[in-house]
DNA sequence: TTGTACGCGTTATCAA
DNA sequence: TTGATAACGCGTACAA
């Protein structure tokens, strides 16, 4: 913007033009060397790219792109990066964009609809190819017929609601209701979930598969559904405890959730598995260092963003069949300590 | 599009030209209406409203950004957006950008200088105004004075080699001196670090102040420096404990270091920190659960791209000296047990 | 083999 | 208050 040109006049970066007229030929045959196209005589071709490289030429992206009618971005829009779960989806995701040789737009939902709402606005308009969303809270109407018509979007995570849309998710209430089946088999009665946010898809569906799972086992449920975060799971497990009939074990719905449990009941004194069992959702590395070492429902994230980048791309380069897909990911029960097993590592 | 028109014919989204029809006037009176320009008479003003409203239009940011000269658009070169504390730092980062109205694109650069710079490459190409770079191995001879000049970036987590950049980094050496230190403290003489990629600017640095600290107190070095990752940390630790004077504790340079050393240690069947004492650089949620509670060195994540991203949107802003600026962020000892200490949390 | 002219969707200039 | 028309930097169609 601010640099120097050759003749002392300001000028920003070298265009097409620039180099031309350093090469004394026109534009289009530096356009035909830029872009590798035959038809260009082999001492011409190398005058262009000693201009070229003598002024440090790049091609604007961003007219190829007004041009071509493609930007050959597309858009993560995600609740929260710091969230090592969406992080890992991310670095799919990333992954899989560079393969196709496209750019990755990184957006922070906060799980506020209209924060997503005004994000995929501003993406449209910025012209991306296609969006992977996960999507906040309900209230996709946004999304039209038109604009899905215009740009694909996949869910991950959690499926849109009101709208058609191809979509990545994992077996929540399966990958629940075995969990608090291990529970039950190791001869608990009392056993209490703690989770959040209840219009959160995901809650809803690993609740069901507690509930399920209690109900064909003539068991009683025990919810607390009041911890978003690691003190609230922590007060919620606490409010537990001060039962008459406190929970023997507990089914915790998420990372945060289990950390808070954890912190309550070494508050309390009691010890894990042998005062109080507790399984949980979503695995992560530490829990093998633990003390004990936690048994988890291990959902698979990197293969979340995996899937979901590739049902997109399917669409972009126009392999997809019109209908929308879904696709469901095996969560399974990694069993180690924290459930009274003693096995080393297993699955089940 | 694909989508079809009021006339049957193909069409992509509308444009100004298409709302101009639609209207009845001219693009430039409907840019001006979109742009909330003056001069406009009411009753236009509203035709031309109500035409957009129909037509569903929204603007192509990729031709104003052509025809402005400014995309908008920063970028975030990262080692590895699945490790948490980059992603702490991403999520600040996204955070700035939007307060800016700035769109954040999204890049993994894997620790390889050779991705990095296509990545960098491209990302001038795509016209970023600025760039936010995690700096992989030495080698950015590439980052010419040219580019430097035109593109704006910002170092953050390591210094740029060979060329003069804002940067903003944390206090690596003063914070792993004090780790050892406390160490030394609690009387230990026999202090091991396990680190990796020596050739890692962090690790340089936290090296450096273990060595300080020990010269310091006139003790012997015990340096494991080829554990990159949880495996070969343990591995490390496991061939520390074969020495004939296994050391009595270990500073672990990262959170991988520090997970592979207990794993190593809880293998071995010694106890932390009675048998080895451990204290660590890098606090992440789960020290403050693990048993015993880990002593580790914190650094603020959050501030550093938080603080990177606002050096660099000074820049942009042409708030800046043109000389390049250095930012050293604080860490400190978050003192838990796994050093003896008995504390229940506490700085030093 | 090379070049000219036009269009992508927008904003800016200047005249009406 | 409005509207032709020219950029922005590039690719494409069509000539030369």
């Amino acid at each position: 913007m601010t640099t120097l040109g050759p003749f002392g006049e300001y000028k920003g970066r070298p265009t097409l033009s620039d180099v031309a007229r350093s090469a004394g030929v026109s534009i289009k045959t530096v356009s035909r060397v830029v872009n590798g196209e035959a038809n260009v005589r082999e001492s011409t071709a190398v005058r262009v790219k000693e201009a070229i490289d003598s002024l440090g030429y790049e091609p604007n992206e961003l007219a190829r792109n007004l041009k071509g009618q493609r930007s050959r971005t597309i858009a993560l829009v995600i609740a929260d990066i710091s969230n090592p779960f969406y992080a890992e989806c991310a670095k799919a995701v990333e992954l899989v964009a560079r393969e196709h040789g496209y750019t990755l737009i990184l957006s922070g939902s906060e799980e506020d609809i209209e924060t997503e709402q005004a994000y995929v606005r501003m993406l449209a308009r910025r012209q991306v190819e296609g969006l992977l969303l996960v999507p906040a809270d309900d209230g996709h109407g946004y999304l039209g017929e038109g604009f899905l018509a215009s740009v694909p979007v996949v869910a991950l995570d959690r499926p849109l609601d009101d709208v058609s849309a191809d979509t990545v998710i994992v077996q929540n209430r399966l990958g629940a209701k075995r969990a608090v089946e291990h529970l039950i088999g190791h001869g608990h009665t009392r056993i209490a979930y703690v989770g959040a946010q209840e219009h959160l898809y995901t809650n809803r569906k690993r609740l069901q598969g507690y509930r399920e799972s209690l109900g064909e086992n003539g068991l009683k449920e025990m919810a607390r559904l009041e911890a978003p975060d690691i003190p609230s799971a922590a007060e919620a497990m606490r409010s537990l405890l001060e039962l008459p009939d406190p929970p023997t074990a507990v089914f915790a719905m998420n990372n945060l959730a289990t950390v808070g449990i954890l912190k309550a009941l070494e508050e309390a004194g009691l010890s894990v598995p042998d005062d109080v069992a507790l399984v949980g959702f979503d695995d992560f590395e530490l829990a093998d260092v633990l003390h004990p070492r936690l048994t988890l429902v291990r959902q698979p994230a990197f293969d979340l963003g995996w899937r979901a980048a590739e049902l997109l791309f399917e669409r972009l380069l126009g392999k997809a069949a019109p209908q929308s897909r879904r696709v469901v990911l095996e969560t399974r029960l990694v069993v180690r300590e924290s459930c009274g097993c003693r096995a080393k590592e297993g699955t089940s």
